[in-house]
This record gives structure tokens, C-alpha cells and sequence, in this order.
DNA sequence: ATTTATAGTAAGTGATTACTCACTTATGTT
DNA sequence: AACATAAGTGAGTAATCACTTACTATAAAT
């Protein structure tokens, strides 16, 4: 069981994602955790403390998520892991992605370094595989597989299996010979 | 000079972009457009009355934007054309951009089938280039030039240039034998 | 000239907002 | 047992919310 705080958490999540911040008052909040209004003020000072808090557990997650992607060296296996990734997401954590991906509008929580050493590790899987301009390839995949990650928080991954397929297979090594057209 | 019931659409397309729906009130549209409050539902009937003629406006703009895309007949034309489109959009159209991807997220304003026709003509321009996979080499493309557009839509044109030459570069006919890797 | 309709305003309306405050209950700590 | 501290509540609060209403000004239509 949890505790109340981490039932305000949950369910502030829910919300957040679901509609707009201003559109979800503290106290709906309070009703969907099961708790008084005045419980969330106490734990997190203000509305923004809550959303706050949330975003700071977000980057843990998403840290832990990336960490056995840094730890691969294998060239090929970190464009395989990347790309497959926005598949292995449970679809109990798309309410986290969801805000994560909505948040990324607001400049005060969007923190564009976040993806700085996820970017630095494909570069250099697509330098070790020869390709001619591995920084704007890598830019390129990271954008890319973005979108799909939009795409299957709306529409679920079914519709967007095909694609990952076909990713897979474009970016396979036996096709490195042909990426430097000089 | 316009008239109030325009200046109210173009006060509130700002602040919509700028900030999420609830978070505007029409108090705060009515000073900025300089008009009463009242006016505002004498015209729109309630705060989502204007949101709807603002997204109805918007649809015809995007038709717009897009109608010489879809007249060109050219595959590689229809390719350029595509990736440099998010580069030729003016400044003081952002915020109505900013507008559109934002809703994309609200199931009641986002319509998938409004790039149906687009997207055709990209996948009729990769067949005609001989591409192995031209639906999915469309739909590749499609996400790509979206997270694109959201990134010119954050950190200006600037920024992304780059990313234009590569794509147009990589995108051109003389790689054509390569794609049919089979 | 009188009606009809539209554009526009100012001052309201009840409901909801984020947040506070006085208070009670539970959990340790010495 | 006594005491401090944190967890939790419920009834407030002023401010703001979307929206209404009664009204005036302008201008075209009969």
C-alpha cells in the first residue's frame, strides 16, 4: 500500500497528463488521491511544488531508464536499443510520458541537456559504423524516434510496430558501405 | 486596421499558444485585445467558441500552406519542397504553429486524417525515386520534419539549418540505387 | 422616421480557484 | 509517561473564473 503522499503523486500524474494544468484544480486532486486539500499544500507547499516534485522523480526515471543504454558499446546494439525503446514501455508509465512530452512546451521545466549524453552515445555508434556525418544522423534518429514516441502515446504501439521494423532494418551495419556519398 | 472581433481571435491565438487553455481567462483576452468581456461571447458564445474558430481558421491556413506542396508533381521537387517547408515559415506565424502542435494532444482538435493527403504524396514521391518502403519511408519523413518543426518552433530557425542541408543532401535522387536493399 | 439588427459596454452573477488556519491524530524519542 | 514532531483534516478565505444581463451606440432596411 501507499502511502498518502505518493498517492497525491500518482494521481496528480494522472491528471496532469490527462489535462492541462490550470484545467486540474487541487481539488480534484485531493478527491482522485483520497485525501484533504489541505494535505497537498502541507507536502508540497503550492500547486507548482507538486508538479515540481513530480518532474524531479521524472528525470530519475527517465535516468534509470537511458543507464543500460550508456553502458552499451556494441555500435549496432545502441541503434537497435534506441530505436526499439519507445516499445518497451509499459503502458502503465504513459501518463508519465505524456507529461514529460507536454512539459517540454513550458521553458521553465523543459531542459534541453537532459539528452545530451544519449545524443554524444548515438553519434558515436554512427561514427564507429562509418556513416559520413554522424552528428546530424544522430540528431536526425533522436528526433525521429521522438515523434514515433508521440505517435504511440496517442495511438498505441500496434499502429506503429511496422515502423519500428522498418527502422530496424534501415539502420542495420550491412548497409554502412553506402552512407558515405561524398 | 482590424476589427475587435478579429483583434479578440489574434489576442487570444497568442495567449493560447503561450499558456495552456485554462490558464487563460478571458478576462486577460478581453484587456489584451482591448475590447469588454462580454464581446467575447457575443461573437464566440463561450471561451471554447473561440478556441473552435480559432482551430477553423487554422485548418484553412494549413490547406493553404500546403496547396502548392500538393499540386507539384516533380517526386524529388515534392521532397525539398516538404523538408524546407518548416524553414519558410515566418516568424509571426509561430505562435499559430506553437497553437497546432499544442492541440495535438487534445483528442477533440487533433484530425490524423488532415495529413492524409500529404502523405500520400510523399509515398507517391518515394516510389517514383525507387524507394524500397516508400509508405514507410513517408511516414519516416513525416515524423522527422514534425519533430523538426517543434524544435525551430523552441529554439528558432537558427538552430536547425543544419539539419536542412543534411536532409535535402540525403534525400536527393542520386542515392536511389541504394535503397532497394533487400 | 421608425423599426430591426448588430456591435459594444459595464456591472454584475454563482461557482470555483489556490491556499490558510485551527485543530486532531499518529509516530516516535528521551 | 511526557513531549515533540510530523501526518492529516475540514472549514474557512479572498480572488478569480466563465458567463449573463441590462443597457447604449451605430447603421442599414422598410
Amino acid at each position: 500500500m501507499l502511502s498518502k503522499k505518493q498517492n497525491i503523486l500518482v494521481a496528480a500524474l494522472q491528471l496532469f497528463s490527462a489535462e492541462d494544468y490550470h484545467g486540474v484544480s487541487t481539488n480534484k486532486i485531493a478527491k482522485a488521491a483520497g485525501v484533504s486539500e489541505g494535505l497537498i499544500f502541507k507536502h508540497f507547499t503550492n500547486k507548482e511544488g507538486l508538479l515540481q516534485a513530480i518532474v524531479d522523480e521524472g528525470e530519475q526515471r527517465i535516468a534509470l531508464m537511458f543507464s543500460s543504454l550508456l553502458k552499451e558499446t556494441h555500435p549496432q546494439s545502441i541503434l537497435d536499443m534506441y530505436i526499439s525503446a519507445p516499445f518497451e514501455v509499459q503502458e502503465n508509465e504513459y501518463d508519465f510520458w505524456r507529461l514529460q512530452f507536454k512539459l517540454k512546451w513550458h521553458d521553465k521545466y523543459y531542459n534541453p541537456k537532459k539528452l545530451d549524453n544519449i545524443k554524444s552515445k548515438i553519434t558515436y555508434a554512427f561514427e564507429e559504423l562509418g556513416y559520413a556525418f554522424p552528428k546530424e544522423e544522430a540528431e536526425a534518429l533522436i528526433f525521429l524516434i521522438e515523434s514515433i514516441s508521440i505517435g504511440i502515446l496517442r495511438d498505441g504501439k500496434a499502429k506503429h510496430n511496422h515502423q519500428k521494423a522498418f527502422l530496424l532494418k534501415k539502420y542495420k551495419q550491412q548497409n554502412q558501405d553506402i552512407h558515405d556519398n561524398s
